[in-house]
DNA sequence: TTGTATGCAAAGCGTTTGCAGTGAT
DNA sequence: ATCACTGCAAACGCTTTGCATACAA
């Protein structure tokens, strides 16, 4: 990560704007935007090089692919609609967790993911969106 | 799943015996004691039937590839050791978790996962694992 | 005997890597 | 002018699938 790239400004724009976790293809798609011709590999080099310099952070759900944001946000957890896919962030913070563990065994982290519908495809609505990977 | 094979029979067993969630690969070694022959594809179109039969269930924790468990157990959730790597259940959940998504959404299940370390690699202790894989 | 289930090998999919060429410094 | 970074394509690891054979019914 020496040298400032029009790829690797665009990918981190990506990631910013998104306001959500996105999957590299998502992060492929946006900088496409700035930097047509850019290729996947590019965005996968950047992204182990940005996550090791502290810039972004990995999201990793149970059965998905890795999604990326920013590393500058307070430790939060993530929801994924069942309908749409899409994968939102959780400010909340349930604590105490450290407790559930058995005897001898150390809590030093947890990943908590809820899952159920979103506002949008919530019941009482019709609309309904397209059901993997949609992008805003 | 309409006939009762070996191949069958040793993949329930070895996902019934281990007591923890196991990696298709796992299975595969274990059920190979009972039929040497077995082909890893077997393992995975069991595992795709039997889950589809609810026998068994996918234990999907962030970051890993999908591990098996029985699916005649309560809801719990998992820990995963962060030095050997070892995945082990853990009975107790917080619960109150609706209550933590955005106004709108609507929280149906949840997946929670604890990282540490487990009784055999605690501080204190000199034993230290492999730090991928082991099996028992 | 029938056709489900298996073993093998090839194909898929997301991700990583080798290599030659490009462009930031 | 360097050499970090890029684009392309091949390689990888895990999982799925096509096909001919084997074996439970």
């Amino acid at each position: 990560m020496e040298r400032a790239t029009r790829q690797r400004a665009a990918i981190i724009e990506a990631i910013v704007m998104a306001g959500r976790p996105l999957l590299p293809e998502e992060i492929l798609d946006a900088a496409r935007n700035l930097v047509p011709g850019m290729a996947l590999a590019t965005v996968y080099r950047n992204l182990k090089l940005l996550a090791e310099d502290g810039q972004i952070r990995a999201v990793q759900l149970p059965g998905e692919n890795t999604r990326y944001e920013p590393a500058d946000q307070a430790h939060h957890h993530h929801f994924q609609c069942r309908v749409c896919a899409r994968v939102f962030d959780v400010q909340a913070c349930p604590g105490g967790l450290a407790a559930l563990a058995p005897r001898g065994f150390t809590v030093e982290h947890h990943e908590l993911t809820l899952y159920g519908t979103c506002g949008d495809c919530g019941r009482g609505s019709t609309r309904r969106r397209s059901l993997r990977r949609t992008k805003a």
